[in-house]
DNA sequence: CTAGGGTTAG
């Protein structure tokens, strides 16, 4: 019961009450175990409070004396990594874990695999593979592969990426979308767009489903080399309504048509974008004050914000009232035009 | 049985 509510707190990042109901349990005679502390363990290593890990870690081992498990060390190691690559501070929590006679995991070594990738040492990252592997008897999953594949395509080493991938693809491990997105960062960076379209074309015939930053990878690589009409075909043919909101999308789009020149794509954009705002953050209330004054002094909408509400409207996310202000609205001179009539 | 992993784009 409390368990549960503390993993809700923790969830939403509310650690002050998450360790506020951590001490009352306490206090109630419902003593907080392994499984208590190292939610509240893990929950304060992410947001970067590595003190406050520490301290109730040592709370739980030496005032409790409650045993940690591989995953208080985990969470720690992680920590400590991601937090500007603490590696001294890692290796002895390791070496602790291991002289407590606690063996790491797939997901510990995956820990030390992600950290070093993350830092452009896929050597490294190779030699805590190979030990996992030939002195523990672990194998690499996907999280391992995509790592390192990672760490291949932020050098820039795509033929080594390649190669991962395929062993990868070898012993029956099927990417996911962020191995994909890896390989695609890669090709763009390195300015191989053909090779990074023949991915995209691929991973979408395979039926996976590319998520909104992956689509923003390949529409910013298509921009970067002068692609600018192909981006935004693309970006309409993805047709995803979340992507067409999503605010770094426009701004790679908007920036690339200034890039290429293409001035009068990047206003509208930009005016798409600014208009979108209103929408997105659901101020519909604001958006129907806006047209009823439109509407009282004879103010009519423009095309690019005409059409934006259409399609709101069959997506059915404006509602009838909204629907006949805006038909009031509609200029004259577009009533009978083809491309309203539907 | 409960608690831990890769989030990549402007």
């Amino acid at each position: 019961m409390y368990n549960t509510m503390i993993k809700g707190l923790c969830k939403v990042s509310n650690n002050v009450i998450a360790i506020a109901l951590l001490r009352l349990m306490d206090e109630r005679g419902c003593k907080p175990d392994v499984v208590t502390y190292n939610t509240v363990i893990d929950s304060l290593c992410k947001d970067k409070m590595i003190d406050d890990a520490f301290n109730l870690f040592k709370e739980m081992v030496f005032q409790k004396g409650i045993s940690p498990s591989v995953i208080s060390y985990s969470s720690l190691i992680d920590g400590l990594c991601k937090l500007g690559g603490r590696w001294d501070e890692a290796s002895k929590m390791l070496q602790e874990m291991l002289d407590d006679g606690i063996s790491p995991d797939v997901l510990t070594f995956n820990i030390l695999v992600d950290a070093y990738c993350k830092e452009g040492k896929v050597k490294e990252a190779e030699d805590v593979i190979n030990i996992m592997m030939l002195k523990r008897g672990i194998l690499p999953d996907l999280v391992t592969y995509s790592s390192l594949i990672d760490g291949c395509c932020l050098r820039g080493e795509m033929s080594k990426a390649i190669s991962v991938f395929d062993s990868m693809s070898f012993r029956g491990i099927f990417p996911g979308v962020v191995t994909y997105s890896s390989l695609l960062n890669g090709y763009c960076k390195s300015l191989k767009i053909e090779e990074a379209m023949n991915l995209f074309h691929e991973v979408t015939r395979k039926g996976l489903k590319p998520d909104e930053c992956t689509c923003g990878i390949i529409l910013e690589g298509l921009c970067n080399n002068h692609k600018i009409e192909e981006a935004l075909t693309l970006f309409h043919l993805m047709g995803d309504s979340k992507l067409s909101y999503n605010i770094v999308v426009y701004n790679i789009l908007k920036d690339g048509a200034s890039k290429c020149g293409k001035l009068d794509i990047a206003t509208v954009l930009f005016q798409d974008l600014t208009n979108k705002g209103y929408l997105k953050n659901k101020h519909y209330d604001d958006v129907e004050m806006l047209l009823e004054k439109m509407d009282e002094i004879g103010y009519s909408l423009d095309v690019s914000t005409l059409s934006l509400l259409i399609d709101s409207i069959a997506a059915g996310s404006l509602d009838t009232a909204m629907s006949t202000l805006i038909s009031k609205l509609v200029p004259d001179e577009l009533i009978d035009s083809p491309s309203y009539s539907a």
